[in-house]
Order: structure tokens, then C-alpha cells, then sequence
DNA sequence: GTAATCCTTGACGCCGACGTCAGGGCAACA
DNA sequence: TGTTGCCCTGACGTCGGCGTCAAGGATTAC
């Protein structure tokens, strides 16, 4: 298949996936006419980095997981390596979601002061 | 007082005040040899963009906190498009925790299956 | 006087994940 | 044979919030 074909199947664009190709990460066969040559193994790699993608991974992140594809493994995260991202990501949410939770609370206590209602309850020695 | 001072005591970059009057966020007079003059109040002025900015606002939402200041105001959110502007905020930062917290879940399952645990609870047909 | 430290403007660099264009080639169909 | 539709490479643009030079002028300290 080419990559136009390849593209509309995983739903993303052809400039994506030269761009995945140029970052060594999801390499190209070629056709006699140079025309890139990908198969169904391509769709499944590309598949997995866009589901990593959506769920916030950047790039490099995705590369344990089409290494670990690529292996032989049935999924991307069949691998130590694999694994280590995704602990590593587990850390991050939880790191990134306590510190949204404390600004909303902060934001929350401040708009309900700026509309002279009282807040609800006093919420600890928080800076404002 | 210049530039450099301003900036040390609001604790950023003169660089930063540079590109906040080329914003128009933050214009300063200037004094006979051309140099940039604030005063306690620009002070006050910045200090609620950083704040704010610490909080994850954009550059343009804290506009209406810096006019609501200029205009003579108390607090930067002694006005309504201020307050409007929180309520937007607090509607993204729990939209964005919310897709956070689901990602977080999936990648949990993922991680435990991977594992070879199986997950503590089944979680609704979530899509894999 | 001169060195050090401020200040000025202008302009390019950075980051990530591509979008978009330019200028061309290859292929298939009428 | 022309037209359409794919493909190629290369390269610049995007976004936000600055960092980091470069080349010069002003001020202060000694």
C-alpha cells in the first residue's frame, strides 16, 4: 500500500508519516518508481504511536512500543520498556492532575470571593 | 524605576517586560535618555500577570485583569470580564481533568494487564 | 578617562508535530 | 495526448513566551 492509502486508514495525513519516517520512526520500503511501500504490520505500528499520541505521549515516547511491535511482540506493550513509559506517563497524570486540581481550587476560591459569596469552606493557608 | 529593576522585583526578565509592552499588556513612560520608567503600580500590574500566568493563563487572558487594575480597581478581578474569564478557565481546567483522569485510567489498565494482573475492577466498555 | 553596568532596538533561535507550498515526476484513464 | 491524481523532496510557516545574541548609547564608579 502507499501512503496515501496508509495515511486515510489510520486517519492522520501523509506529511505525518514522513514525518514519522524522517524521525526514524516508522521507516518506508520503496517501490521501483520510489514510491513508499508499507503493509498491514505498517498499519498496526502506525495505529499504535496514534492511540499513544491521543493519549498524550509525545513522539519518543511512542518508540519503545513500535520497537517492541517491531520484535515480534503481539502488542506495544508487551515490553520492560514499554512498561517503564507507561509508569513514567502514570506518575506525570498524577503529578499534572494534582497541580490543575489545586489551581482550579484556587481559581474557584477566588472567583467566588470577587462575587462577594463567601466560599464554602476555608481551604487551609493557600496563597492567593 | 527602570527595567531591571522591575523586573527583579516581580521576579522575571527584562526581556519579559520588553515582550509584554510589545503586547500592549504592559506599556511603559519613558524617561529623558529613552530608558523605560515604571512605578509600584506597574508593579502591581505585573504582578497579577505572573500570578495568573503561574495559574496556566495565556498571555491575552489576563488582559482583562490588567485593564480592571488600570482602570482604578482594587483587585485585577474586581470586574466582570475578569470574572468571566475565570468561570471560561474553571470550565477547561475541569474538562481537562476530566480527560486527564480518563486517560490515566486507561493507561492504569493497560499497565495492569500488561502486567498480567488482572484489573481490580472492570471499568465500563472503555474503548483499548 | 575608562571600565563596568545598565539601557536601547532588532532579529534570529527554540520547542513539537506537523501544515502548506513550490516545483517536479510517475501513472492511469479517456 | 492531455488531464487528473497520486507521489517525491525541500523548505518555510505555525503557535507562545520568551532566550539569546549583536551593535550600539547612557550612566555610574573609580
Amino acid at each position: 500500500m502507499r501512503i496515501g492509502e496508509l495515511a486515510a486508514r489510520a486517519g492522520t495525513t501523509t506529511r505525518t508519516l514522513r514525518y514519522y519516517e524522517s524521525r526514524g520512526l516508522l521507516p518506508a520500503r520503496r517501490s521501483g518508481n520510489g514510491y513508499r511501500s508499507y503493509d498491514e504490520d505498517d498499519l498496526k505500528l502506525l495505529r499504535q504511536i496514534r492511540t499513544l499520541q491521543d493519549f498524550g505521549f509525545d513522539l519518543e515516547e511512542t518508540r519503545p512500543f513500535v520497537e517492541c511491535l517491531r520484535a515480534g511482540h503481539p502488542e506495544g506493550d508487551s515490553c520492560p520498556a514499554s512498561l517503564a513509559v507507561y509508569r513514567r506517563k502514570l506518575d506525570e497524570l498524577d503529578a499534572l492532575i494534582g497541580e490543575l486540581r489545586a489551581v482550579r481550587a484556587k481559581i474557584g476560591l477566588r472567583l467566588a470571593l470577587a462575587e462577594g459569596e463567601p466560599p464554602l469552606c476555608e481551604l487551609g493557608g493557600q496563597e492567593l
